[in-house]
DNA sequence: AAATACCACAACCGCGGGTCA
DNA sequence: CTGACCCGCGGTTGTGGTATT
């Protein structure tokens, strides 16, 4: 049976709204707030919309200080990387860059700010992929890994390639003038974010993987006990397919047999089908990225009050022992959440691998 | 001038998590 | 513990405007 509908489908109005609608709810709310119930909401003042239609249109057009269109340089430049950093999190995104809605970022993203930075590449890497594909036992070509990788993961990765090939022929790590404008404060924001997930073990970006280190949870390269539940079954069946997490390449684990390998010494596409590791070079995204966003500066160690504002890095700090690790991997539909925020996405609580396909997308 | 394609953005939809009775 | 309800999220669709043929 499917979930119960929110409202009267029937008899909810749809679509654009309309100025009276619009003055309606925003003296509501400004009178009166939320009273902490959307459902509730369209029928104390007399709206046919359903409730979520209202809390949309105040939280992305109505509310105070909202910003629309004009994003600037610096503002691209900000969700570039973030994107590049912890992929399609709108919400996320969105905190960082006041007065701009999730929504609005994502349109943004979407329509215009994607393809300028994917737009000339586009030909190139698609080449590239191809070159990647592997050849079944008739010479055929099969881009299946291409295809297998999400769009939000194959953007990010031909983002990445976007910046190494800014490397290439001008030195960009070595030239300040071609590095991103961004804001004193901006740059200040961004490499706290990073370096607190890097450094706490709750972090989106995990670049060490698991097996080979020692630590809670893990014996050798063996999937740890209560980890992850993969089944010999669905291991061969990966074993048989694909051989790197085709959504997520942030910190990357292979899964072989019972076993979860460090993608630096395992080899997944020569292991099968003799082709160049592709695990490996995905897998090196995050640090080539992390090098891109900080080569910039000396080594970034944060003091204190460096992070002040920050409330969710406050948080970690707070309770960086409590943690074990987790994967930056944000991309799954797991039967973990899918929904989070500027603060749920630092804290620490780690029960992020409950599936074999959380383990296996690590 | 009309038809068509494309673009930008608002709005909708369905899902999963959190809360609470 | 369970189920109902609500919230918030990311993905998708609809729509109006603009550019191109």
């Amino acid at each position: 049976m499917g979930r119960a509908p929110c409202c009267d489908k029937a008899n909810v109005k749809k679509g654009p709204w309309s100025s009276e609608e619009d003055a309606k709810l925003k003296a509501y709310i400004e009178q009166y707030g939320t009273g902490s119930n959307w459902i509730a909401l369209p029928q104390k003042i007399g709206l046919k919309r359903c409730g979520k239609s209202c809390r949309l249109r105040w939280l992305n057009y109505l509310r105070p200080n909202i910003k629309h269109g004009g994003f600037s340089e610096e503002e691209d430049n900000i969700i570039c990387s973030l994107y590049i950093s912890i992929g399609s999190r709108w919400s996320v995104i969105a905190a960082q860059l006041p007065g701009r809605t999730d929504n609005d970022i994502k349109n943004y993203w979407n329509t215009r700010l994607k393809k300028k930075l994917l737009g000339r590449r586009k030909e190139s890497n698609m080449n590239r992929f191809s070159s990647m594909g592997a050849k079944d036992a008739n010479g055929i070509e099969d881009n299946s890994y291409s295809q297998a990788l999400s769009s939000s993961a194959l953007e990010r990765l031909q983002l990445h390639m976007q910046l190494q090939t800014l490397q290439k022929p001008s030195s960009f790590y070595n030239n300040p003038a071609l590095w991103p404008k961004l804001h004193p404060q901006q740059e200040k924001m961004i490499r706290s974010l990073q370096y607190s997930l890097n450094e706490n073990p709750s972090s989106l970006w995990q670049h060490d993987f698991p097996s080979p280190q020692p630590g809670p949870g893990f014996t050798g390269a063996t999937v740890p006990e209560g980890f992850a539940k993969i089944s010999n079954t669905k291991a061969n069946e990966l074993d048989n397919s694909l051989h790197f997490t085709p959504s997520s390449y942030n910190s990357m684990a292979f899964v072989t047999g019972n076993n979860l390998m460090d993608s630096s010494t395992y080899d997944p596409k020569a292991d099968v089908i003799g082709q160049p590791n592709v695990g490996v070079e995905v897998s090196a995204f995050q640090s080539e990225l992390d090098d891109f966003l900080n080569n910039k500066t000396m080594v970034f160690v944060p003091q204190e009050d460096q992070v002040v504002g920050f409330d969710c890095l406050r948080e970690i700090n707070s309770s960086k022992d409590d943690v074990i690790w987790w994967s930056n991997d944000f991309d799954t539909k797991s039967s973990t959440s899918n929904s989070w925020d500027s603060t749920s996405v630092l804290q620490t609580e780690p029960p992020m691998f409950q599936d074999y396909e959380l383990c296996y997308k690590l």
